[in-house]
DNA sequence: CGGTAGACCTGACCGC
DNA sequence: TGCGGTCAGGTCTACC
């Protein structure tokens, strides 16, 4: 579900509550994710202390011991929780306070007495660990540079316009070529740069794929503030709750009328996935 | 090789 | 109330 901004959301809602905390237990309720859960990681991440929590593109990265990571990713309905345990302070651990909710798969139980909790109702998330730096991470090694990053430039989105054949959807979709959209961003950046979702990459002119960069940032960057704002409610992360759906211009949108032209927003299906425009505003 | 279809899951919703 | 079909924001793999 969560798109990079979302995974932000969730990452800047959890580093408070758990960064210097130090794991005391891990239990895998259910390990068959996209993924399946390393049968090794509670062993790994026993008596560790988490130190920081990283993302990149739609990846969180949980580091524990300035050395290691365990990787998730939240797939299309994964969503961490913090659960207050109500453990007595210097009680000794005992057992593990039994799954609360249905489609919890994974838990990590902190020295303070909380846990942390990943619940994911279509399993396509997954948990991994990575013993090394971030970019030693075996699935990110083909990734595109992120929205908003040095390496995303004009020049870099004009030679990838230019050197592809398929429809801008497919473009931007693709992991490898900028890291971290996802359905409706795309859309919606697309949007904002006036281009059909349809028109083929490599048709574009020099101002266009300018101004794709310039929608995709700003996307993405408008999209991050406005889950920012609401972060101590990062469980609900994935944007069903509102934040930035209030500013969509085209995403779920069939048949309302353009906020620019009036004219009724379109949906059509690529590669079985929806794309939504503007037929007027859209070229 | 780039590009595309299918697979992986569960649940919500719509029309009959 | 129940049933079947459709749809859902991601990624990987197999196959042209």
């Amino acid at each position: 579900m969560p798109e990079l901004p979302e995974v932000e959301t969730v990452r800047a809602g959890l580093e408070p509550l758990i960064v210097g905390k130090k794991i005391r237990h891990v239990t895998l309720f259910r390990p068959d994710l996209r993924f399946p859960i390393p049968k090794d990681l509670p062993d790994f991440l026993a008596g560790r202390e988490i130190t920081s929590v990283k993302r990149y593109a739609k990846f969180l990265f949980f580091e524990v011991d300035t050395s290691a990571y365990f990787v998730c990713h939240l797939g299309m309905t994964g969503r961490f929780r913090i659960e207050g345990l109500g453990a007595v302070a210097g009680a000794a651990f005992a057992h593990p306070v039994p799954i609360i909710a249905k489609h919890d798969h994974f838990a990590c139980y902190l020295a303070d007495g909380t846990a942390l909790i990943y619940n994911d109702v279509r399993r396509f998330g997954f948990i991994e660990w990575c013993d090394g730096p971030i970019e030693h991470y075996q699935r990110l090694y083909r990734f595109g540079p992120e929205p908003n990053s040095e390496r995303f430039s004009v020049p870099y989105m004009w030679r990838v316009s230019k050197a592809s054949i398929g429809p801008l959807k497919t473009l931007l979709l693709n992991q490898a070529i900028i890291a971290g959209l996802g359905n409706i961003y795309v859309c919606e950046a697309l949007f904002r740069a006036r281009l059909r979702p349809t028109r083929k990459a490599n048709t574009l002119t020099k101002k266009q794929a300018g101004a794709l960069h310039a929608s995709v940032n700003s996307v993405i960057s408008a999209a991050i503030k406005a889950g920012g704002s609401t972060l101590n409610d990062f469980a609900h992360a994935d944007g069903s709750a509102g934040y930035f759906q209030t500013c969509l211009n085209v995403y779920g949108r069939e048949g309302e009328p353009c906020y620019v032209c009036a004219v009724p927003i379109k949906r059509i299906t690529q590669s079985g996935r929806s794309s939504f425009f503007c037929t007027n505003c859209q070229k």
